[in-house]
DNA sequence: TTTTTCGCTTGTCAATCGAATAATTAAATG
DNA sequence: CATTTAATTATTCGATTGACAAGCGAAAAA
């Protein structure tokens, strides 16, 4: 039987950080860092307070960790993507990549959240979401993407952030968008009309 | 001299309390409605915490009076435009209030912010945000809007996302972008500059 | 089995929260 | 001037915040 069931004490310390983790997650980008309670996100992940600073050892420790997640799982799906794409062309290769960007801010809203929430302020926070995560990613995409698009560089800013809102506003705000138009942008018939919209809308075929 | 120094009392009521309503807005939109303290609020009108609650009762109602104090910027602004057109091509028409919308998103950015503050978590200031200020606007110009783009009615909700994210969020995260890009999008230039992609975006020309 | 380790729970701390009340001060009124 | 009114300030309340310390109890190690 080889190593049927593994270390439980490890696996067990695992799983409630990863409990955790998700809560955190979760709380942050429904609330804000501050709007964000650690007994919140102890009861929504099922524990106590005291163990968030055992595992955590702070608040903001907490906060980056979570961060840290959402970062992962966009670079686990793009790259994913990028490996995998069927076409050569590279307008439909673009075009590709912004739908399943789409299909991510659909499956994982929080990012957008996040970064809406931390963007608005010129803090410590912001700088080190700047630093570690944006910035070496924008870098590496977006001239590619512009270049595909024949944009100029001036407004290479510009073409960025309409992209990342037009793409993600709708999942972001989805009981908003389920209250005004009866329409749940999270089935996947919707999601799959926002990203050939937003595709159509950055890089119309031909 | 007929009235020529109003009543004092009633000046300095209006005064103070226009003070706390526009430290409310920026309070509550750059930290959510529970990151903001009423505390903060006070300190950032210069005045202590207590004349909350008596100019406005509670957190709560400052919050509503807040909202309602965004919306009627909106308001002011479109309505005046719409008004002033200088064309009566109906596509150039569309055009012109998507660019007086972004500029009014870079005057006012906290509207969006608000917007996606509210709009991830269904509770009831959603509902009093959807029912008192959105949906009347939303029924009102998004049908006209999208039989000018041509739009199938399936598509009007990705369509009213895809702007108001594409038009607003640079502004909404101005420090994320300054940070990132090194552009300043509140810069005249700027604004314009994007108002000019987002109006393309939507709407290209011919 | 005995001992050690460590994931976890509980309780406490000063600080801060929203709200209410009492006290103060200056303008409006007679 | 004296009196009333009301805008503002100061104080206080119970509840909640993040962080920390002490102890528990079962798994791991001896």
């Amino acid at each position: 039987m080889g190593e049927q069931a593994k270390t439980t004490r490890q696996q067990q310390r695992e799983a409630t950080r990863a409990r955790i983790l998700e809560a955190a997650v979760r709380a942050f980008t429904d609330k804000g860092f501050h709007g964000a309670s650690t007994r919140d996100i102890a009861r929504l992940a099922g524990t106590n307070q005291g163990l968030i600073t055992y595992h955590f050892s702070s608040k903001e420790a907490l906060w980056r960790a979570a961060a840290d997640a959402l970062f992962a799982d966009l670079e686990l799906r793009l790259r994913e993507k990028l490996e995998n794409v069927s076409t050569r062309d590279p307008r439909e290769y673009a075009r590709e990549i912004i739908r399943e960007y789409v299909r991510f801010s659909a499956a994982r809203p929080e990012l957008f959240r996040l970064m809406v929430d931390e963007g608005k302020v010129a803090d410590e926070r912001l700088n080190w979401l700047v630093d570690k995560h944006i910035k070496s990613r924008f870098d590496a995409l977006a001239p590619e993407l512009s270049k595909i698009a024949g944009l100029d560089g001036e407004l290479l800013p510009h073409a960025f952030y309409a992209l990342a809102g037009a793409a993600s506003l709708i999942f972001a705000v989805a009981p908003e968008c389920r209250r005004l138009t009866g329409l749940d942008p999270a089935r996947a018939a919707a999601v799959e009309a926002h990203a050939d919209f937003v595709a159509n809308l950055m890089l119309p075929s031909r």
